[in-house]
DNA sequence: TCCGATCCTTGATGCAGATCAATGATCGGG
DNA sequence: CCCGATCATTGATCTGCATCAAGGATCGGA
C-alpha cells in the first residue's frame, strides 16, 4: 500500500530523518526541474502543499478528485492510462525519474497512474502547484519548458499510432526507450525495461501478441537480443532508426 | 501567396490604418488569451517580435528554420501537419481563432502548418516570445494554460488514435468540432467545417473512403445530414456521444 | 529448489479497414 | 452559365493486425 506522507502535517516527533528525506525528494526534484537556484520560499510552499507517496510495483497514483493533478516523478517509474472502455486501455505516456506529469481533473477519458517498479512519487493539486509557480517566474518557466515537451512527445505518439506499421512503432518504441532509460554497453545499447509487454501494446496501439512476434522480428534482423523479461540489448541502434518510418 | 508585415519593419509612410490593424490584431489574441489587461510594455514587445500574415486557403505558414516557432491564430483555421513519410500525414491537431501553438525546431518527425482558409496568425521565434513572457508572469501563465489544454487535447487523440474503431474516432471528431466551431441551430448543431474528407482522415488516421463510408452510416441513422462537402447538420449530439466509445 | 501464477511466445484463423477502381457531386474561374 | 479539376461517394477485393488457442519461459514465495 501507498505510504503517504502529508509534509505539512508531520508530527513533532517524527523523525527527522523523514523530514529531510521529504524535503530532500522535493529540493532534488526542483533541482532537476530547473538549473537555477530554487528560493526557499518556493520550496516551503512546495512541502507544505505537496503529498510525497512512496509507492511499490504496480500501485495505483491515486490522482485528486474534482481537480487536476500535478504529479513530480521523483524515483522510479510510471505510466499514465487512459481508459477508453473496459479492456481496452491506452497507455499515453511513461514517465520517469524527472518527469514533471500534468493531469487533467476530467477529460474526454477518463485517466489513471501507476508505478511500474517501486517509485517516490510528489502529488500536488494542479490549482496550488500553479499558485506557487505564480510566484516563481522560473518554476512557471520550467513548468512551461517541460509541458511543451510532453506535447511534443505526445505528438509523436500520435504520428506513430495514427500513420505507423505495427514494425516501425515498435523501433521507434525502443528507439525512444533507447534515449530515454538506455545505458551504453559495448558498442550498443542496453534496455531494462520496467514495463510488460501488455504495458507496450497498451503504449503502441497493438496486442501483446504482435508485440511479442515484432521483438521476435527483430532479434531474427541481429537488432535486438532479450535476456529475460525486461532486459534488451539494441547492438545496432542505426540500423534500428531505418525500421522506425521516421523521414 | 502569403503577405508579411513585419510589425517592426513598417515603413514610416505606411498606411495608419495597417498597422492599427497590427496593433489591434496582437492585442485582440493577447486579450482572448488570458482575461486580464494587457500591460502596454508586453504589447510593444510581441508588436516588435511577431511578425502578422495575411493567408489564403492552402497556403503554407512558414514555420523558423533551426528554432521553435509560436504561432497564434488570429482569425482562420490551420492544421498542424507530420509528415511520417511520403504520402503519409497525420494531422495533429486542427487550431481555431484565439489557438496558441508551440512547433518545436526539430523533433522527431517533420512539422508544418498549412491554412485551412484565409487566415491571420501572428509568428514568433519560440524563444523570443518566452522572452516576452518571461517579463509578464500573466502572460508566461496564460501560455503555459494554453500549453497544457493542447496537451490534454493530444492525449485524447492518442487514445483514439490508438484504441478506437473507425466510427468511433469519426463520432469523436463530429462532437469535438460541433464542440469547437459549431453554432446551435433548431435543438441541432449546425457544422461548417473548413477541412476536406482527406484531411478528416489524416487527422483521424484513416482513408477518405473510410471517413465518406462512416458519415454515411451515421447519415443513415438519422445523426447526421450533409450539404455540399462542408455543412454537416448533427440533429442529436446526445445519441452520437454515445457512438464515440467515450465511458 | 520446487510450485503455481503470471507472463511471453508461437501458430491458425477472421475481420476491420486499406487499397484498388469507377462514377458522381461540387465549385471556382473564364 | 458552362467547363474542367478537384473532391466525395460507393463498390469489390486484399491484407495487416486482432483474435482465438495452446504451449513454454520466468519469477516470486514457500
Amino acid at each position: 500500500m501507498a505510504a503517504f506522507r502529508h509534509l505539512n502535517e508531520m508530527p513533532k516527533t517524527a523523525c527527522h530523518d523523514d523530514i529531510r528525506d521529504s524535503r530532500a525528494a522535493v529540493a532534488g526534484f526542483v533541482a532537476r526541474l530547473h538549473h537555477a537556484p530554487v528560493s526557499g520560499r518556493t520550496l516551503d510552499a512546495l512541502c507544505k502543499q505537496g503529498t510525497l507517496l512512496t509507492l511499490g510495483k504496480g500501485e495505483d497514483i491515486p490522482l485528486l478528485t474534482g481537480q487536476g493533478t500535478v504529479a513530480c516523478i521523483c524515483e522510479g517509474a510510471t505510466k499514465l492510462i487512459a481508459t477508453a472502455s473496459r479492456q481496452r486501455e491506452q497507455i499515453v505516456a511513461f514517465h520517469f525519474r524527472g518527469d514533471l506529469v500534468s493531469i487533467p481533473q476530467s477529460g474526454e477519458h477518463a485517466y489513471s497512474m501507476k508505478a511500474l517498479k517501486d517509485s517516490e512519487v510528489l502529488l500536488f493539486a494542479a490549482e496550488a502547484f500553479l499558485k506557487i509557480a505564480r510566484g516563481d517566474p522560473g518554476l512557471l518557466e520550467a513548468t512551461l519548458v517541460r509541458t511543451q515537451t510532453a506535447l511534443f512527445r505526445c505528438r509523436d505518439k500520435a504520428v506513430g499510432l495514427g500513420r505507423k506499421s505495427a514494425s516501425e512503432r515498435m523501433a521507434s518504441f525502443l528507439m525512444i526507450m533507447a534515449e530515454r532509460i538506455g545505458t551504453n554497453e559495448g558498442g550498443g545499447c542496453l534496455l531494462d525495461l520496467p514495463m510488460s509487454r501488455r504495458d507496450i501494446g497498451d503504449s503502441l496501439g497493438l496486442t501483446i501478441e504482435t508485440v511479442s512476434r515484432q521483438i521476435g522480428e527483430f532479434r531474427e534482423l541481429g537488432l535486438a537480443e532479450t535476456d529475460g523479461r525486461s532486459r534488451i540489448f539494441l547492438p545496432d541502434l542505426k540500423t534500428l532508426s531505418i525500421y522506425t518510418g521516421h523521414v
